[in-house]
Parts: C-alpha cells; structure tokens; sequence
DNA sequence: TTTTGCATACCGACCATTCGGTATGTTTTG
DNA sequence: CAAAACATACCGAATGGTCGGTATGCAAAA
C-alpha cells in the first residue's frame, strides 16, 4: 500500500517536473509506474489530488533547507557548510539529475498558480529562511566576524537574493552546472565587503 | 490583416501569462478575441505556432531592458533611472498589471521548455545585460565612484543576481509589488559598499 | 466602365482522438 | 471469506485540427 503509493508519487513528481500539470496525462503516468488507471483512483480521488500530494512530498523532502543542520553564528562556516548538506538532505531520495533547477523553479511555479494553499506554504518557509539568515548575521556582527552599518535583514537579504538570482541568471545563460560555485563565488565576494 | 494578427498576439499572451500552454485552449483563444478557429488557422498554422509568435513578440516588448537608454557611466544615476525606464518601455502596450512578475518567469519557464530555440535567446539576451552592467561598473571605477577590489564582473554580477533573486524572493514571500522598492534598497546597500 | 477572375479574411460544422473519470470486475492478502 | 489492491471496459466531454463555404476587395480583361 504505502509502497505503491510511493511508487506512484515518486514517479508522478518526475513527470509534473519536465512538464506541466495539464501536459502530464493519465496515460504517461501509467506507462512509467506500470500502474492501471484503476489504481490511481483508488489511491486518489482524482488527478489534481495526485498533484496536491506530490506538491506535498516534494516540499517536504526538496525545497527548503534544515538550517539546525548548519552553523548558525559563524558565516564563514554556514557558508561552506550549505551546499555539501543540501546535497546530503536530496540524495537517495530522486535521480537529482532530473531535478535541476529550470524544472525546480517551473514546478514551483505551476504549484503556486494551480494550488491555492501552496503560496502560503512557501511564504512560511521563505519567511523562515530570512529569519534563520538574519539571525545568522545577527550573531556573526556580535562575534565580531562581520563590520557593516547595513541592518543585519537587510544583510541578509543580499545573501538569500544573489542565492535565488544566481539560479535565475544560471538558467538564463544555460549554465545551471556551475550554480554551486557561482553562488560561492558571489557569497564570498559579499563576505569580503562585510567582513570586519 | 496586421491588426486581427496582433489582436489575436495580444490576447493569447494574456491568456499564455496566466496558464500553461497545454491549459490555454482554442475555446478560450476564441471567446477572448471574437474570433472563430477559422481565423486562427488562416492565420497559423497551428496553436504551437501561434504560442511562437506570442513569445517572440513577447522577447520583443518586455524582457531585456534597451541600455543605450540609460546613464552608461554614473553607476548611482544608472541605478535611480532604471525602474523608470523600464516601465515607459512597457506602457501603451499591455494592461501591465496581468503582466506580473510571477505570470512573467511562469511564461518565460514554460517557453524555455516548450520551444527549443527560446534557450539561446534568452541567455543572448542575459549575456548582454552582464556585458552591459560590467561596462558600467568599469566605468564607474575610472571614474573613482566605485572602489573595491572585486572584478567588475563579478560585482555587476551582484547587482543583476539581486535584482533576479529579489523577484523571486517577492513572488515568495507574496509582496510582487515591493519589487521595485526592494530593489532599489538593496542596490543601493550594495552600492554603499563599494562607494569610494 | 463594367465584368470576370482570383486572392484574402473569416466562419462554423465536422472529425478523430484523447482526456479525466467511473463502474465493474478479478486477484491478492490478511 | 472479506476487504484491500489492483485491472479492464467503457463513457461523455473536450481537444486540436480540417474542410467546404462565403463575403469582400482588387486587379486584369473586355
């Protein structure tokens, strides 16, 4: 039961993320789960509710990032510490090859326009992440490691942006591959203008 | 002729803005525009084609900014013309308010992976920008209004990166109409980083 | 100057297919 | 044997696309 209902949104999340809700049909999705028709409906009442679930398992599991996992008053170390344990949290979950970040960002997109209670959600978690930032820089001006008259969310919120305009940008000039190490890049070059 | 085409351009752009391209239907295109299905097939081939000449007007009108109208030397009059050039660009032409930035990225995704030849446009369109934008921070730096040891690159690249993640931090956070504010603040916090 | 011929602009009935969804099985499992 | 886990057959609605037709304009021919 719980197995083949995973089966069935694992595989369904794979296709909603390399196409759009309305372009994914029943038949594709018996095709690459192996499933009946018959199935599907017995699992959900009805396609948008297979999407409502995979939106749910795919927030849970891809979207924000546990920040109790990270450093939380050294920057420097939050910094370097980011990216190795957002790959931690992802993997043995998905091919992540397949859940690059043009599909990510499309996904989010037809959820917030298709699901109502999906903006809230993502609100709550933007808002929790501006906070765990902002308390971050908090601490790293206390500690000294930082010098700035800037506010610390305002701080913040240049970190957070060049991280989100840097996976815009990638997608844009078709480099989505170096979105790592740009984001390194731009995070140390703010680093270095605030450091104390 | 010209005007039933840009007619009919202008209002499956609205409709291709608010849903996917699959959940646009020839029902609707009809209802919307007066027309019959007869007209839409005189005049293309077929409704692929039709979401190709959306696009490319599309490309045309509201994406890239034209930089030769904007201060190519003073960083600071650069940053305070930006928003108002960018909006005389796009008035008279659209009811801007349904263009908004979360329909914008949502079409701009769902072209990137519906029609092949969009990718390159778009990161044509992007690599302009930063050529732009690194032309002016040079500029800037001659002329002392700048200082800081960071590549001009690399700092236009904090610039335009804010200004992409401050898009999608908005349309997160559900606040799209602060964009234009929030980006403004956060260039100039940048700026007062690197003022000489 | 009128008539003929043809192209353009558009209509709306029609078509095959596909869609999401249901009703009714049959098989497996506890 | 009863209930859960599927499969199969089928339905009505909607979809993109076609096709024959008409109304209008415009240029060449008479």
């Amino acid at each position: 039961m719980e197995e083949s209902k995973n089966h069935i949104l694992q595989t369904a999340l794979l296709l909603f993320l390399e196409k759009s809700y309305k372009a994914v049909t029943f038949k594709e999705l018996m095709e690459q789960t192996g499933f009946s028709k018959g199935a599907f409906f017995h699992y959900f009442k009805n396609k948008k509710e297979i999407f409502e679930a995979v939106i749910d398992m795919y927030l849970g599991h891809f979207m924000a990032i546990d920040f109790t996992k990270l450093p939380q008053t050294n920057l420097r170390e939050f910094l370097d510490a980011y990216f190795p344990t957002a790959r931690k949290m992802r993997t043995g979950f998905l091919p992540l090859e397949l859940v690059n970040a043009t599909n990510r960002y499309a996904l989010m997109f037809e959820a917030l326009r298709i699901l109502p209670d999906f903006k809230s959600k993502v609100t709550r978690d933007e808002e929790n992440t501006l906070a765990a930032w902002t308390s971050l820089i908090a601490n790293a001006r206390s500690r000294q490691e930082i010098k700035t008259v800037m506010p610390d969310e305002q701080l913040a919120r240049l970190f957070i942006d060049a991280s989100h305009g840097i996976v815009i940008h990638s997608i844009m000039t078709d480099n989505v591959e170096a979105i790592e190490t740009e984001a390194l890049s731009s995070w140390n070059n703010l680093y270095l203008l605030v450091k104390a």
